[in-house]
RNA sequence: GCUGGCGUAGCUCAACGGUAGAGCAGCUGAUUUGUAAUCAGCAGGUUGCGGGUUCGAAUCCCAUCGCCAGCUCCA
């Protein structure tokens, strides 16, 4: 791959290594720089921030990787995107229009959103564009006569971009045709370079993502260098909806959602199987390490809320009833509860840490809007704990947890990724108590090398956090083990240790989730497996199949064992063919299949069928029980 | 919550102003079957819910609920 070359302002040039993000290059690079500018160019990336740009637009740039020029290609298919809608829709303003990971979009202000038609027409006339082979050509220009420029043409957006940029600022244009946009570039030497592409939807966006700015409407498209690759992308996002869990939730009976409780997912038998698998290994883990497991009421009284905060910060998100006279709360975060516990008790130094874990319920007022299969819910059940210890103990508190999260992702073979949220703008505490808060949470993740990027601003209310996300089928991520170092929750609920000088004192408080919910993490796993469980998980592990109803006696003996020594098995005594048994056992991805029939009953044995490998031939059946049980044991994943 | 799209049988879809149909699943019967669908028959819907327009509405309009994509927000 090829090696990364930036040209800085001074045009003093810098290398970086092949596979490097362009976003960890930018965020190396902000640190000296007041603004900044990129370009990014089909060859092996060149970065030119010779030309400043503004902030934003050169983020949204940014955000893809350095070792394609796809995405130079894309960035170019914006601009012929948002030349084809000036040419049908003249009073269009321009917003950004940056190149993503699977392709680009572009924001337009219009009078009237676009319609489905008015996409293909879109589409036709990019192809037009592109036909004309129009050239892109880069102008350099002052501040003062980009704006001047931009005002003429009624571009407020621009307007707004090129005014957030420093006074000395040199503006570049890209022009292909008779368009032209604000654009640090790099592009595609033309618009013919453009060689297969599709919209792909259209959605609202606010300016700037501040939802009290105007919503601009935003097209998706993708592009590629040759029409196979395009096909190819269009069949792995039909693939890849396949795996969709809402799709195999329902196939495969694990949960349904109902709209007489909008977000408040139901679970069919085989999702409680797996939900208890997942519990009973996470109680073995936590008992081993030190944790004990604590349960607090899903309601509680208004004056609590208050007290933690939650009342102030957290109101538009929580379910209320009265009760009696006295208003009550249903809790949206357990973290009250634990503390109420800890405080029960007088608590000596020679205690902490005091580990308590909860599966705790919890029900939170999500907008309906953000409501979205298992990943989204309002209620759902948290594998909570709340650790409470001495200031000197919390870093290797923290690394502890990392090390636990490390260790149940690993057993699930999930990739994820590191996020430390900062303080939010709505929060409680001292901007040094939150200081100390987020460097606590630092040390540990820099201490084992983990690779973090920070989320400025995305912090919970009372402490900054870790966040782990892990991606869906369709690419987009979500939050699931979460770390969160709180100095402020002890204070509130005024909880003290003994110390060895006999006197009161705080101890520091660390939330954390290793699942994140039961329901979002069952979520990742069945997109992971693709429902196909490893065995442990499999709500049922063996089917036995029986060939005609004179095996059926030796079937059911054979299921009456398995049972018994604790494998989740099924009979299938239906009177249909053996295909049609297969058929069906292997769309429910169940992992082994027991087939028997005449020659089978006579030895005693059975014909093993595996899930991902067929049939595998005959096999002893005390053999093949030891086997399975082994797997289910270990917990050996696929 | 916002923008757009979509709600027809359990599922996937058809009918798109003339009064709702198919495949799969389900049920019944026949068949006793050897590694991804045996055959036949039966049953199943006040077209999400509520208004309106019309001689007539699944089809058009309004409102509402839900779902989908995205934005904002989050475990």
């Amino acid at each position: 791959m090829a090696e990364i070359r930036i040209t800085l302002p001074d045009q003093s040039v810098r290398s970086y290594a092949a596979g490097t993000t362009a976003l960890a290059v930018a965020e190396e690079l902000s640190r000296g720089l007041a603004k900044k500018a990129l370009a990014a160019k089909a060859n092996g990336i060149v970065v030119d921030l010779t030309s400043p740009l503004m902030e934003d637009a050169a983020l949204e740039i940014l955000t893809f990787e350095s070792d394609e020029g796809r995405a130079t290609l894309r960035h170019s298919s914006a601009h012929v995107l948002a030349a084809a809608v000036k040419r049908l829709f003249p009073e269009a303003k321009l917003g950004i229009g940056p190149s993503i990971a699977d392709g680009f979009y572009y924001d337009f202000d219009v009078p009237t959103p676009f319609s489905p038609e008015d996409v293909t027409r879109i589409e036709a006339e990019m192809a037009r564009v592109i036909q004309e082979d129009q050239e892109f050509v880069r102008e350099e220009i002052s501040r003062e006569e980009a704006i001047a420029r931009f005002e003429a043409r009624g571009e407020v957006y621009k307007v707004e971009l090129i005014r957030d940029l420093p006074e000395d600022a040199v503006i570049s244009l890209y022009h292909n045709g008779e368009f032209v946009d604000l654009c640090a570039g790099p592009h595609v030497t033309s618009t013919r370079a453009v060689k297969a592409f599709k919209l792909l939807s259209v959605a609202g966006a606010y300016w700037r993502g501040d939802e009290r700015r105007p919503m601009l409407q935003r097209i998706y498209g993708t592009s590629f260098e040759k029409k196979s690759d395009l096909d190819e992308y269009l069949v792995r996002l039909e693939e890849a909806k396949k795996r969709d869990h809402r799709r195999l939730g329902r196939e495969l009976e694990i949960f349904s959602l109902h709209e007489e409780g909008a977000g408040f997912p139901f679970y069919h038998p085989n999702g409680v199987i797996i939900r208890n698998e997942l519990i009973k290994y996470w109680r073995e883990q936590h008992r081993r390490r030190g944790y004990q497991e604590i349960q607090t009421p899903i309601i509680l009284n208004e004056e609590l809320w208050h007290r933690s905060g939650h009342w102030d910060h957290y109101r538009e998100n929580m379910y209320f009833t009265q009760i009696d006279e006295d208003m009550h709360a249903v809790k949206p975060m357990n973290c009250p509860g634990a503390m109420l516990v800890f405080k029960q008790k007088l608590h000596s130094y020679r205690d902490l840490p005091v580990r308590y874990c909860e599966l705790g319920l919890v029900h939170r007022h999500e907008l309906s809007g953000v409501l979205h299969g298992l990943t989204r819910v309002r209620a759902f059940t948290q594998d909570d704990a709340h650790l409470f210890m001495l200031p000197e103990q919390i870093e290797d508190e923290i690394e502890g947890v990392i090390d636990l999260v490390e260790e149940f992702y690993a057993l699930f073979g999930l990739n994820y990724h590191v996020e430390l949220s900062t303080k939010p703008e709505k929060a409680m505490g001292s901007e040094e108590v939150w200081e100390r808060a987020t460097g606590a949470l630092r040390k540990p993740l820099e201490r084992r090398g983990v690779k973090y990027k920070i989320n400025e601003g995305d912090g919970a209310f009372y402490g900054p956090k870790i966040d782990f996300h892990l991606r869906d089928s369709l690419g987009r991520s979500w939050q699931c083990a979460t770390i969160q170092a709180d100095f402020q929750m002890p204070e509130r609920f005024d909880l003290n240790y003994i110390g060895p000088d006999g006197e009161k004192h705080r101890p520091v408080m660390v939330h954390r989730v290793i699942f994140g919910s039961l329901e979002r993490f069952l979520a990742m796993l069945i997109e992971e497996y693709a429902g196909a469980f490893p065995t442990w998980l499999a709500p049922v592990q063996v089917k036995i199949l029986p060939i005609a109803d004179r095996h059926h006696d030796y079937a059911r003996q054979l299921w009456g064992q398995f049972e018994a020594a604790g494998i989740r098995s099924e009979l299938d005594t239906r009177n249909e063919k053996i295909g049609y048994k297969i058929r069906e056992a292997q769309l429910q991805k169940i992992p082994y299949m027991l087939i028997v029939g005449d020659k089978e009953m006579e030895e005693g044995t059975a014909s093993l069928r595996k899930r991902s490998e067929g049939d595998v031939g005959t096999v002893a059946i005390d053999q093949f029980q030891q086997e399975v049980l082994d797997e289910i044991n270990n917990r050996r994943s696929r």
